[in-house]
RNA sequence: GGAGAGGUGCCCGAGUGGCUAAAGGGGACGGACUGUAAAUCCGUUGGCUUCGCCUACGCUGGUUCGAAUCCAGCCCUCUCCA
């Protein structure tokens, strides 16, 4: 019987793509019949986990960490099944059980298991003090906590794997050994999985408007439709496979396609990943929206909106100022760029002076103004 | 505590009195080509009421017709020594 559990960093107020591996593989695990943990690392964030960074993260403020770890709770909620069934999901914090904790307690019970001779040579420690980087003392410490946490959950929940990145390996693996020391009964197991990148080297989710997250809040149904339908050809499978619970003949039979038809393999990839997050209607939604601004070139009405007020567009509303307020560019200057690099468009129309201005007659019979900047692009913007 | 090095635009990194809104690279965005792909090529990359103005090279003052560049004080980072 498999309990599984993956720790998440509270860095950031929500989750984003890079986090989605680990959550397929609890996801995974539960439809296998295994209780997933997911632990948030409210108590380890407030130390912060020197694994492949170069330098000290900068401490966060307990305020910051729980408002963050509430932003992240949600997502879990989506792919995961919670309940108190035999292999129902599980979210705990650890801020519970390490933010009690005595100093000279924790030095005896955990901290005599550790030798710093072994501690210097993971690569953690190792590669900062090869590059002369400093290791603060705080940070050295990240690796204890860690290792208890599997402990610590494997009393409460009888967990027996840790799943992370593998960057996570040596933190793991910690664990595992001080689990024996301390006389966990159950053999303790680790299961890592490569960092993913994308066929082209770059980091998954490092893309256009920034990280690809998972809060509906901070990029909606239809972004994250966009994000999977412009995977490159050569990560299409891989993806499916990742990032899908789709049949492995299913898949056999999508990455046959090639030329312009992996294009439908993309489709499905980006509907059933936003299904997964979002929900099916999201994802059919999201994915009608995608074939009537693009195949059809029509006027899809429920592209992202922004609203604007009536009296406005009476006086006439600059152009510059409209692309500023439909968040398509950052200010008036980049608009003026973009103009300048035949960016963008109004209902279509290429934009070719800055002067121009928008009135109530641009909303035609559809009641709205399309913008778009490049091809992929497009908000409207709607009176009211 | 002592000695030294350094803080430049999203990031890296040149620049040691005017030609510098600041070389070069990366990244990002746009254009061309395509398949809403990749690769390639081209352009852009502080702000504004844009043929002009404003803000900017750690902070605060100073020298000068003129400073990222010189001077003084302060803050911060790193290295070595104690």
């Amino acid at each position: 019987r498999i309990v599984a559990y993956v720790g998440y960093d509270c860095t950031a107020p929500s989750l984003h793509v890079g986090s989605l591996i680990s959550i397929m593989m609890m996801a995974w695990l539960q439809k296998l019949g295994g209780k997933p943990i997911a632990l948030m690392g409210g108590g380890t964030t407030r130390v912060g986990d020197p694994s492949g960074k170069d330098e000290t993260r900068q401490l966060r403020t307990v305020e910051e960490i729980e408002s963050n770890k509430d932003g992240m709770k949600q997502v879990f909620a989506k792919f995961l099944h919670f309940g108190d069934g035999k292999s129902d999901a599980t979210m705990v914090d650890n801020a519970e059980w390490l933010a009690p904790l005595n100093y000279i307690d924790f030095l005896r019970d955990v901290g005599r298991h550790f030798s710093v001779n072994r501690m210097l040579t993971m690569d953690s420690a190792k590669l900062r003090l090869e590059r002369e980087q400093e290791l603060s003392f705080i940070e050295f410490n990240y690796m204890l906590l860690q290792a208890y946490d599997f402990v610590e959950l494997n009393r409460r929940y009888g967990c027996n794997v840790q799943m992370g990145g593998s960057d996570q390996w040596g933190n793991i693996v910690t664990g595992i050994d001080l689990g024996r020391r301390m006389g966990v009964k159950d053999q303790l197991y680790a299961l890592t999985c490569p960092l993913l990148t994308t066929a082209s080297g770059a980091k998954m989710g490092k893309t256009a408007a920034g990280a690809i997250w998972l809060n509906e809040a901070q990029l909606s149904p239809y972004d994250y439709w966009q994000f999977w339908r412009n995977t490159e050809d050569a990560d299409v499978s891989r993806f499916l496979k990742l990032f899908t619970f789709l049949p492995l003949d299913e898949i056999a039979r999508l990455e046959k396609l090639s030329g312009s038809e992996i294009n439908e393999a993309k489709k499905v990839l980006a509907t059933e990943a936003t299904a997964l997050l979002h929900g099916r209607d999201k994802a059919e939604a999201a994915a009608e929206t995608a074939r009537k601004t693009f195949e059809q070139g029509a006027l899809a009405a429920d592209l992202p909106t922004v609203e604007i007020s009536r009296g406005e567009l009476h006086t006439g509303l600059g152009v510059l100022t409209a692309f500023v307020k439909a968040g398509l560019v950052a200010s008036n200057s980049e608009a003026r760029r973009q103009i300048q690099g035949g960016g963008l468009k109004v209902n279509d129309e290429l934009v070719t002076s800055d002067k121009a201005t928008l009135s109530v007659t641009d909303t035609g019979s559809t009641g709205v103004i399309k913008l778009s900047l490049g091809k992929k692009k497009h908000v409207l913007l709607k009176p009211v």
